[in-house]
DNA sequence: GCAATGACTTGGT
DNA sequence: CACCAAGCCATTG
């Protein structure tokens, strides 16, 4: 029969996945790529629901500013992971632009 | 079934 | 650069 179309905590964690080492990308990217382009909160609703454990590579997700969205100790940990990634930060505190399937 | 929620985005000031 | 308003829409309770 008709296989059902995965559903976008699916689709998303699959695009995450893909995220290369030392890259990042935005949750509207990861919108795009999962096929529902107008759900970049959706996919910032579903990373929060992440598991702590997850061995997604969740930390390369940055806002469309090209900066961290996590406030408190998550910014803090988020930022060290991308550090020890290769991810260079400017002097107020944006990712230096190394996009994941950022639209050419 | 419906209103509230939100790790967003764009555009304006 | 910082802040605010409106648009967006699947998921939650």
């Amino acid at each position: 029969m008709e296989d059902c179309e995965p559903s976008l905590p699916i689709r998303v964690y699959t695009v995450i996945a893909s995220i290369p080492e030392g890259k990042v990308t935005t949750y509207g990217t990861i919108a795009r790529l999962a096929g529902a382009p107008r759900n970049s909160r959706q996919v910032g609703t579903i990373l929060q629901r992440l598991p702590k454990d997850s061995k997604l590579p969740w930390f390369r997700v940055v806002n469309s500013q090209g900066k961290i969205s996590l406030t408190g100790p998550d910014y803090i940990r988020q930022k060290k992971a991308l550090l020890a990634d290769g991810v260079l930060f400017t002097r107020s505190d944006r990712i230096n632009f190394k996009i994941y399937g950022w639209p050419d």
